[in-house]
DNA sequence: AGTGATATTATGTATGCACATAAAGATCGG
DNA sequence: CCGATCTTTATGTGCATACATAATATCACT
């Protein structure tokens, strides 16, 4: 229980918060009011204040005050795992299979999205995971091949692009989306399940600065479910 | 583009990073030779890299020096908005309607997650948002009434339970969990969609300290996708 | 009363300094 | 060569101080 102080202080207001000492949208001691209060500088404050600001509890204005957050638990931090963690923290056994792997041009659809030309052939890539011989995620990838030309002499079949891309590409942005797909019969027969049947998707681009890597399709099987506490 | 000195600090080493100056894992100067490249001090550098470091970043530890983080982009963080600000984000016209409202002994699966006893009541609550006239979501709710009973005289066509329970009920933590699940008849038929259709859904608990507010499962309409950008 | 200048106030930021602490590395006895 | 101990080093933390800045509150003047 001997943290350090300004966690010390960040919990102690926490809880106070928490308590209902102070009510939503209420204005709370100034900095050094509570500084004085706990017996510490008001930089020890400041800092625990800010923390609880940026976590979302606590709205600050200069000259306004502190006051707590009108509406917390509003945001919620997910993790985006690599599949062979996510399956090996399952205590689960983990493969993957390389369905498909091909160089094409990819369809407009497609294209677009990656910001490519007509004529550039991209790296199309489809992956099954498994944990324990059971089906677990579905992966449909295109790589830009310009990007990331040494995707070709990977061996795909030992680290899954998935992982392969992470750890060769440097620093990256990317673009996450979820949503709610029925499985087509094709990827329903890939995944030996029924078509129509409900997957849970995450969309995701990748780039490096300005420049299109890889667009991934990830189908998770029936009843997975991506949680987060708040 | 005068910024603060640490978020200087703070931008100008993120694209050290982003130009891959520095490599996945490895280990970047420390604190002091960094204070004296900026020409600032030590502590301002420590409060960059520290951020950097939240931001997942940078890894840092004792004595081993600060390296630029072997996965980045792995959390997400996500906004849990309100349905109304949602629709009215999308600049549609906000409307919702209570569909059933009723107060019960909840079935054995529902209240064993809300660890309620087997003769305890709790205020069942079915809700339809829609935005400019369309199905938007469809929220099938739980609230526990010996947390919240004030729920019962509040003004639910007006304000939806969404709303009343987030302005009216002090700091609480909470579980979400998203999920696709295929419409069920009754579901489907509410929503005025085909059964079988694969719905985003968000299943969020709610507590006020270990005490049990509210259980929500969220339908969105096809097509919905929850983004973010990392 | 309305308006604009001015004072006040709470938070934001920067810095120097001191000491704490974790962990890698060096050293030394066996 | 091994392991236990000490040393060194980079980050972590706390505090006092100073000044910056935004926004409100006040007041004087027309």
């Amino acid at each position: 229980m001997s943290q350090t102080s300004h966690s010390q202080v960040r919990e102690a207001i926490l809880s106070r918060i928490k308590d209902g000492e102070w009510q939503l949208g209420e204005r709370i001691p100034d900095e050094t009011t509570l500084a004085d209060e706990y017996h510490c500088a008001r930089t020890t404050v400041n800092r625990a204040l800010q923390a609880l600001a940026r976590e979302g509890l606590l709205v600050r204005k200069r000259k306004g005050g502190t006051r707590v957050c009108q509406m917390p638990v509003r945001q919620a931090k997910f993790e985006i795992p690599i599949v062979r963690e996510q399956i090996e923290d399952a205590g689960k056994d983990y493969r993957h299979r390389v369905v498909k792997k091909r160089s094409v041009v990819p369809p407009a659809k497609i294209r677009s999205r990656l910001e490519l030309s007509t004529s550039d052939k991209a790296f199309y890539l489809e992956t099954l995971f498994l944990g324990s011989g059971k089906g677990f995620a579905f992966e449909k990838r295109w790589v830009n091949l310009q990007a990331a030309p040494q995707i070709l002499n990977a061996p795909l079949n030992e680290i899954s692009a998935n992982e392969w891309l992470v750890k060769s590409v440097p620093f990256s942005s990317a673009e996450v989306a979820f949503s709610a797909v029925n499985a087509t019969v094709a990827v329903a027969k890939m995944m030996s399940i029924d078509p129509g049947t409900a997957l849970f998707t995450v969309d995701r681009t990748t780039w490096l600065g300005e420049v299109f890597i890889t667009a991934v399709q990830l189908h998770y099987y029936p009843g997975y479910q991506l949680t987060s506490r708040v």
